[in-house]
DNA sequence: GCCGTTTTCGGCCCGACTGTTTTCAGTCG
């Protein structure tokens, strides 16, 4: 009997594309517990992440009539997106989640354990939660089932640890930091020719699961070995020829591969991914006769294996330029690369100034000078300091004798520092009603001003909206800072009405910003779609101390997420550039 | 459940590693 749904819900906002992913991903959980056809349960995964990075409102959509064509979706899951869109909920999930009970779910979580596993579990010995399957373990209960055993029963439980340690994935921030020792010591091993860092830290991902690292070696025994025993490897989790699972004490898995160096062109290309990249390219090679995996690519008419030692010479195989990691995600780049329409996308030398910086005359650590001075030796050309305005009381935001004084310094400093230059900023609160913290007259004296919402954030979806259109359509206002407000890991983007939010930044040429900090934000499908509704971008540190100029650094990365060109930002401008775009 | 300048049925990317399976299934990436 299906349950209808507790929660009521306003109209504006029936379900969000996450939540219509989220049920969608768990249809396909329970497809597979339940031992129905692997593909119906892959389906259902494929519209979720279809439905997770569409851009718009998906239910939205639908209920005004224009669904959204989605790959993967036929008539059977549009049908069901449809009443998702429409009611919030779903009766075939509902019906399912009669069937299966939530604790198998969890259960599924646990790294090892796949749908064969929890069914075997649920049906022999009524195990239906994640703790009823601990307590079974240490009892040694588990071993007594066929098809398990004793080493079974250590697996789960060292699974059971793990899911409890690593509940999110590490910021991309974290995971260069703790990688890069890694490489470098690998790097010096007898017999290692390459090492590069592949899977999503190369595709330079907002978040990473594992890390993953590709070695070309004469000796896979001597880099594996020496992977293994680096004093933070906590425990080896699985060991092959070819490759080597580890976990770091208090840190991610490692997954390191090796390769002959003769093959490190496919090996690269495989291990970097993404799963979707793979599966288009596999497919074109097999339109060509030949089964593409990471070993090389078979002739699938007389068995014979070509190699590859770059991934230029992969690419180039099925009449396709080198795809840049950023942007291989299966969203379109394959095609793109195709018809010869891939974009230029930006690179960290295209950066000439920071669009957003601070100083402890608000809440930042170091002086005007100490920033400008360090941005100067990053080898930057200006930086826009963008202190708060007042009513941010937490930042202690300034007063207008205050920004008169800061203009005072800034002019000193510009004298001091040339041909380098300080632009006058401000960080300008829009406040929950709508209104901005400064009066028109005061903002058309800054250079550049940034607008933000750090408050009223619950609000509902359309007042929210309305402040941050207040922002754009003012002509003084030149970017919105840190548009969705999300932090990664931490708190969730605001639910703005993005395309019309996108329209009116193209419109009055008011531009969004791609922060650097863990907000990144926007996100990289946001920024995506932002570009493509014409509207201008910048990228920004948001540093609040000199160390935090290098978060500039994962803007450009989510940029080319984004697949953003340098004309669409604008922080690749000179600094008159800039005060002549934003006058 | 989806999908087709090979198609409306029969496929669906490909391989490594583990464990208990004496020839392969489950899980993962």
């Amino acid at each position: 009997m299906p349950r209808p749904r507790s929660v009521s819900r306003s109209d504006d906002a029936v379900i969000s594309n996450a939540d219509m992913a989220r049920i969608f991903n768990e249809i396909g959980d329970m497809l597979e517990i339940l031992g129905e056809v692997v593909y119906k349960a892959v389906a259902y995964r494929r519209v979720a992440d279809a439905v997770e990075r569409y851009p718009d409102d998906v239910a939205a959509l639908f209920r005004r009539g224009e669904p959204p064509k989605l790959p993967g979706a036929g008539a059977a899951l549009t049908a069901k997106l449809a009443e998702l869109s429409e009611t919030g909920s779903l009766e075939y999930h509902e019906r399912l989640r009669a069937q299966v009970p939530d604790g198998l779910l969890d259960i599924l979580r646990i790294p090892g354990v796949g749908p064969k596993t929890v069914r075997l579990v649920s049906t022999e010995l009524a195990i239906h939660s994640v703790e009823a399957l601990r307590a079974a373990a240490e009892e040694g209960r588990l071993r007594h089932v066929k098809g398990l055993s004793q080493r079974t029963e250590a697996n789960i439980l060292d699974g059971i640890a793990r899911l409890a340690r690593q509940s999110s994935r590490m910021l991309i921030h974290d995971a260069d930091a703790l990688v890069a020792g890694l490489v470098e010591r690998l790097r010096d091993v007898r017999g290692v020719h390459r090492i590069e860092i592949a899977g999503s830290l190369r595709r330079r991902r907002p978040t990473i699961g594992d890390l993953d690292l590709l070695a070309a070696v004469d000796d896979p025994a001597g880099v594996i070995a020496a992977l293994d025993g680096l004093r933070e490897v906590d425990r080896v989790v699985a060991a092959g020829t070819d490759k080597t699972s580890i976990l770091l004490a208090d840190g991610p898995r490692v997954d390191l591969m090796v390769c002959p160096p003769d093959a490190w062109g496919t090996h690269l290309v495989h291990f970097t991914g993404s799963k979707d990249h793979n599966i288009a390219l596999r497919g074109m090679a097999l339109d060509r006769g030949w089964s593409l995996s990471e070993k090389g690519w078979k002739v699938i008419d007389t068995g014979e294996l070509l190699l590859d030692a770059e991934e230029v010479d992969v690419y180039e195989r099925l009449g396709l330029p080198w795809i840049p990691p950023e942007i291989r995600g299966g969203d379109g780049e394959v095609e793109a690369a195709r018809t010869g329409e891939l974009p230029t996308l930006v690179a960290p030398g295209d950066v000439r100034g920071d669009t957003h910086t601070h100083s402890d005359w608000t809440d930042g650590v170091d002086s005007i000078e100490t920033m400008a001075r360090a941005a100067r030796d990053r080898g930057l050309e200006y930086i826009v300091l963008t202190d708060h305005s007042p009513s941010l009381g937490i930042a202690r935001g300034l007063t207008p004798e205050r920004v008169d004084e800061q203009a005072v310094e800034i002019a000193r400093l510009n004298t001091e520092l040339a041909p380098f230059r300080i632009l006058h900023g401000t960080e300008l609160e829009i406040r929950a009603d709508a209104t901005l913290d400064y009066p028109d007259e005061m903002l058309a004296r800054f250079d550049v001003v940034i607008a933000s919402i750090h408050t009223g954030r619950g609000q509902p979806a359309e007042q929210l909206t309305r402040r941050a259109l207040a922002a754009i359509e003012n002509p003084h206002v030149d970017v919105i800072a840190h548009p969705s407000g999300r932090i990664v890991n931490r708190r969730d983007p605001l639910p703005l009405d993005w395309p019309r939010v996108f329209e009116a930044a193209a419109v009055h040429g008011t531009a969004l910003e791609i922060n650097g900090s863990p907000r990144l934000d926007l996100d990289d499908s946001l920024a995506r779609a932002a570009g493509r509704a014409g509207a201008r971008l910048t990228l920004a540190s948001d540093a609040h101390r000199t160390e935090e100029l290098e978060q500039q650094r994962y803007a450009v990365d989510l940029a080319r997420r984004a697949w953003l060109q340098p004309d669409q930002l604008l922080a690749t401008r000179s600094a008159d550039d800039l005060l002549e775009l934003v006058r």
